[in-house]
DNA sequence: CCCTAAGCGGATAGATCATCCGATTGTGTG
DNA sequence: CACACAATCGGATGATCTATCCGCTTAGGG
């Protein structure tokens, strides 16, 4: 699957018992990122039946292993996102991109750390973060030139703006499915702030 | 100045020694808190000059502790909603009023997560966000009787999205001043979009 | 089959947290 | 003023959590 090497041909593949552990610690850190159990490395070994040791090993920090686990979403977003940039309306484009990125944020807790992180612990994590942010910078100069968004809001706005309407669904609290009803509907208000408002010309 | 007996006439007042302790711990929590050091109770203890055991006992918790520090900026923010409450122009009011929230919450550091924390420590926090909640909720109740804002926010959407606001300006960073223009640049282009929309009727 | 290096894993040192209790000090009383 | 007693102090201490190090094991090429 995803290993570290299937990104960086140029290194030596993992070992055949190396590769298992890997695999089952990351999917322990997935179960319990999905139960907002907090990542501790020492806990992280014991429940996937491997050393501590092994566990550093890979992962140097929480930090590490949390952002391995959020790669595969940012991967999906950043694919969503160049479909994004086919669509010939402006607006829609942003808007859609938008949305999946905020549904991502609420549906998945690793992704909201680890886009609201400054400094990222793995090269790949940087590597995605700049590719969406500059995907947003894309659909939102192309939206701005459209006339469709206004004027005062720049593409370093939007990760922010983003990561705090996901902040502001979890302050809200709900179900799974409340949850992402409140996401829409916070960031259907904020998109109709970020219209350019005709009304104001 | 703001010892908890102040506020409940029937306690027997502190010793002497008690109070000046007691106001010793909040400065140095104030000044940490100012400074973004986590407030850890022993390094606050070693910092205050006194006893790890005088500091618990005052502050059975960070929490405890926290919401301390920050419950005279929550009275002063309920003292103005009291004021805004007196505006006649309903949508001046709440949006005076939201302005003044979101600037207290990226002022002072303290405010954010005794915002959004959904349990208290304290029965004075309680009792401060309460009434925060119901200014809140008046304010927004009137603006929507005068047909000034979008019906589908409710009150209990208030608080979460004044606290995304601030978080996204945490994730924008930059300096104090830039923050505050941040926040205000977010809060405006949020409002406008909670506006009722009259083109859409 | 054997050798080597990659990988394993847990004992353990180091840091942090929170409690408990003997020593100290403020305060009301005679 | 001297005393008694309760309130408060403060840090030694045990519990918990974090992260490193190194002797042992095992995969995999020759």
């Amino acid at each position: 699957m995803g290993h570290p090497i299937s990104m960086s041909p140029m290194t030596t593949p993992l070992r055949k018992d190396a590769a298992r552990n890997w695999d089952r610690i990351v999917a322990v850190a997935r179960a319990l990122v999905d139960q907002d159990i907090p990542l501790q490395l020492n806990d992280v070994a014991s429940r996937a039946g491997v050393g501590v040791g092994t566990v550093y090993r890979h992962f140097a920090t929480p930090e590490a292993l949390l952002e391995t686990v959020a790669t595969s979403c940012l991967e999906a977003l950043a694919a969503h996102g160049q479909q994004a940039l086919a669509d010939t309306d402006p607006w829609r484009a942003l808007e859609g991109f938008l949305f999946r990125t905020v549904e991502a944020q609420v549906t998945d807790a690793s992704l909201a750390p680890v886009a609201a992180a400054a400094t990222d612990t793995l090269p790949r994590t940087t590597e995605l973060k700049r590719a969406l942010q500059s995907v947003g910078t894309a659909l939102l100069d192309r939206a701005r030139d459209a006339g469709a968004v206004r004027r005062d809001l720049a593409a370093a706005d939007l990760v922010p703006l983003m990561c705090g309407i996901a902040y502001a669904v979890n302050v809200h609290g709900g179900t799974p499915a409340d949850r992402i009803d409140t996401a829409h509907r916070y960031l259907a208000t904020l998109l109709e702030g970020l219209r350019a408002t005709p009304q104001h010309a």
